[in-house]
DNA sequence: TTGCTCCTCACGTCACGTGAGGTGGC
DNA sequence: TTGCTCCTCACGTCACGTGAGGTGGC
């Protein structure tokens, strides 16, 4: 009874603000336990599931997504097929965030008054829009 | 004046919708050079600065900042002030990126019947929360 | 009893997407 | 004249953040 945590406790073990908290519980990624008086109180073991969502956020899943994986179970089909066809994006993902890193960086070293002159610059840019047909 | 593209062909060699321009301008990022009855007529150059404002975002800056930053100008102090701040944030968000890549993999080919048995998993896990202080 | 934390509810933000109903170029 | 694209405007969505005003545990 007594390992019982409050929203202030779960708040501070996840780094998430309380009212992430309340958002996430409207949407069925985590539930009290029970309340004293208004006041949720969690059992421990809602950090896990609040790490399985952090990791879902940053895969891209949305909240509604993340609940529902939750509630499908880890090992379910929903589950693999869900994560199989969210791999693929993440990469593409961090594609592009490579790409921006290497701009970012050689934008702050680039000695050329004109960036548009640039060769290194204008190639990065090409590479944004889609390829021409 | 004939060169002039109207927003059917800047959505199409963009790879924006038409909607998606119409808030990037009224968030001041692009502007047409002309109208046409209603309808905007862009300078070819507008390809140019929109694939700055790509970059920009995937970079992580708002709408409103690219902005303020393409008046500025690419070599203005703004700008490297902006962009050097922005670099840490990318490369913190690409080692969660990262992370999550691993993690999703792992899940993908873990024979665990438990995932919350599997070793690797609760160690990504762990790593999601701030450290316990 | 006094603070303090927590509560709910409403509204704002961000970058769009999605109609609804209308204009106008070709 | 007929379509078709484009226009504006309003509203919805997503995951929050931020008060406002109130409850209640310690």
């Amino acid at each position: 009874m007594s390992d019982l945590l409050d929203i202030a406790e779960v708040a501070r073990r996840s780094g998430l603000s309380i009212g992430t908290l309340h958002t996430w519980e409207r949407h069925g990624v985590i539930a009290p336990a029970a309340r004293s008086g208004l006041r949720r109180q969690y059992e421990p073991e809602v950090l896990t599931t609040i790490a399985l969502a952090v990791v879902g956020q940053r895969s891209g899943f949305t909240l509604a997504e993340i609940a529902e994986l939750l509630r499908a179970g880890l090992r379910s089909d929903t589950f693999r097929v869900a994560l199989a066809a969210r791999l693929e994006q993440l990469r593409q993902r961090r594609a592009e965030l490579d790409a921006a890193i290497v701009g970012l960086e050689h934008a702050l070293t680039c000695e050329e008054p004109d960036p548009l002159c640039c060769p290194t610059f204008v190639a990065q840019l090409a590479d944004v829009l889609p390829r021409r047909e």
